[in-house]
DNA sequence: ACTATACATGTTCATATGTTCATATATAAC
DNA sequence: GTTATATATGAACATATGAACATGTATAGT
């Protein structure tokens, strides 16, 4: 049976456990990462294959330097990578996780 | 330089098949609200239980205006909703699907 | 060496954003 | 009505952000 646990002072306590700053920081630059629709579209791409920059460029008529600024930001939250092949860089995604929570949040505003 | 032929047809299918403009809208707007710390730490504090306004600003140290106003961005949104109790009113979660991003979120942050 | 290609970087600029301050509104009690 | 409490709202401000433009760097081929 469930005891139905009334803690008026511990609540305080619990509360005050909430959220580290480094945890709070790292979650916030997640979903900032995710909050501009020219990095969804650019990371939607690179969650079905590797694009290289200026075939991201041009699948979504964006200028070469758009894209390279997106990957660069993108690169630097370990989102996606890249491999080197002659003067082209193949980018792909970095972070299933993340790309988990893209993909959840893009079926669900589908699905409405 | 020439332009290449706007011949948009073949390649914006394909590209509108990635995702529609009122989708990614829909999904930008979402992760821009789980974007910013102190809406972070008020959701948080939500997923848990309701909150008063001032309740939400003595426990995060928020001015009672900044809480109100990212109430009102976050009740906009349909991610939280209120109650009234006479002159004070009372905020909760109203989207669990988003709450549930924010938790993977968290969690995976904190395992990092 | 030079040229072409692919990408990165720095700067600038207009707009968006988060916070504070002052003020307005709403409800309850008197 | 007045007063107190709780919250909302609007304006102003500084900072952050995204995109465009120009330029720099690296690699490959000649």
């Amino acid at each position: 049976m469930d005891e139905p646990i009334e803690d008026t002072t511990e609540n305080e306590i619990e509360i005050g456990a909430q959220i580290d700053d480094e945890t709070l920081f790292i979650v916030s630059q997640t979903f900032k990462a995710l909050s501009d629709p020219t990095r969804i579209k650019i990371l939607t791409l690179l969650c079905t294959k590797e694009h290289s920059v200026n075939g991201i460029a041009d699948l979504l008529n964006l200028s070469q330097s758009n894209v390279s600024h997106q990957l660069r930001f993108l690169k630097n939250l370990r989102l996606v990578k890249f491999r080197r092949e002659g003067t082209t860089l193949f980018y792909s995604e970095d972070d299933h996780h993340v790309m988990n929570l893209l993909r959840q949040a893009i079926e669900h505003a589908k699905h409405h």
